[in-house]
DNA sequence: TCGGGGTTCGAACGATCGTCCGCTCGACGA
DNA sequence: TCGTCGAGCGGACGATCGTTCGAACCCCGA
């Protein structure tokens, strides 16, 4: 609960300096203008961090840390792989939503780290990855085969693949047009989102199960808003 | 048909500039990699474009106009909106296999252009979203009501906007993952994607009609590989 | 009051950047 | 043979980059 005067004016620094990168790109922004943004002085700064390398690195490691962490918080009390995707994807959009600047350095600078920073950076992302892959062949092989049979037999997961970063692309490609102003708000958005990535554009069936109304825990938000396009 | 040695020239040079931007970023690739790439002096190139901004611009502009140009040749002679999409769909991911360093300087460095020349290429883009927006429109007025009403009496487009940009981030983000020896080849890519799109994750339905197999005027490629993964 | 360590600064360093100037070379028509 | 012009080059320019160094500052325990 101590945070020392170090850790928040780090903090900042990583706030601010996201802020920056994001609107000018990490190569542009050079760090006079990080320098000017957080108020600190040009040779200050390296008190807080050897490198402007460092810095991208502990935005990046920054940001994702706490997405990973409050991850996996959350699925941790969830079993039903339709209620963990939604989850996920809530929690996706959430932190696009809540810090954009971050998110679109994460996104968007994924190649401006090089050696040991982009290996750890990179191993975030497996990580994750990872997790949103197995959610997927979970909610797969529990509605493909009735029966319960072996998930697939002809094909491991070359097409996985493909759908994985399919997902990966409708979430993260965010940065590019999102605007709280003229966009829904994250979770709306969130569960259009799964909406589309689960039953598809045409489709104008309802929210949960298309057949079988079986008493299900949803307990979740139910469009308070008027469903406007499915 | 008869180019001059000029026009060559440029080409190669938009080619190699692109392989030497989509590896190392725009601002990080110097006058000098791209000199060492082309094989032509550094003050050389100026004689070609007169800054790294327009060769950048010049790159963009070529690959985009060759976009829009193939997909309003392909749309033309296509009024079916499924079938238009899937074209569409076709058409974009083909663009990506085909020449991918272009394709990722495309969507990657969206940002590094400013005044004039930011201006002409977002009005591509432009036009490039409104044509994926109405055929989505179309697809979803076609579908939605089979009686014949108006399409959508409450909310113009909030979503759409939000529908369309999901596809695109599908597809743009394909920079990032997609690579040639792993991943399927880019028709077969095509299509699971926009499976993908229409039906979403679940629905082990079939490829095209889920209902009333109507004779639809199926001609194209169906499946050569067994289908593995929907 | 003193001192020392955590924190911040001004000023400069060498490196690299995009761009430009003046020149050369070869092809070609008069 | 000469003059013109497209095509391309070597070398340098000023600007800006990330980074460093040594000195100062501030705060608190002794």
């Amino acid at each position: 609960m101590e945070t020392s005067r170090y850790d928040d004016r780090l903090s900042e620094i990583l706030r601010k300096s996201s802020a920056v990168m994001a609107e000018k790109g990490y190569h542009r922004a050079s760090m006079r203008d990080i320098s000017a943004a957080t108020g600190i002085s040009l040779s200050g700064l390296y008190y807080y961090f050897k490198s402007k390398e460092e810095l991208l690195f502990l935005i990046q490691e920054h940001c994702f840390g706490m997405l990973l962490d409050q991850l996996q918080a959350e699925l941790k009390e969830v079993s039903d792989p339709r209620t963990r995707l939604e989850r996920f994807i809530q929690l996706h959009i959430g932190f696009f939503a809540q810090s954009m600047p971050e998110m679109k350095v994460l996104s968007h600078e994924a190649d401006s780290l090089s050696g040991e920073y982009r290996h750890r950076v990179t191993e975030l992302k497996r990580a994750y990855t990872e997790e949103l892959s197995s959610i997927l062949d979970d909610l797969l092989s529990e509605t493909d085969t009735p029966g319960g049979s072996v998930p697939a037999p002809g094909d491991p997961g070359a097409s996985s693949r493909a759908t994985t970063f399919a997902l990966f692309g409708m979430l993260n490609w965010l940065y590019t047009w999102y605007r709280p102003d003229r966009d829904p708000p994250a979770p709306e958005l969130a569960e259009q989102f799964a909406q589309l990535f689960l039953h598809g554009f045409l489709s104008g069936a309802p929210p949960h199960p298309p057949e079988e109304p079986t008493g299900q825990l949803s307990t979740s938000s139910q469009a308070a808003q008027p469903r406007t396009f499915f």
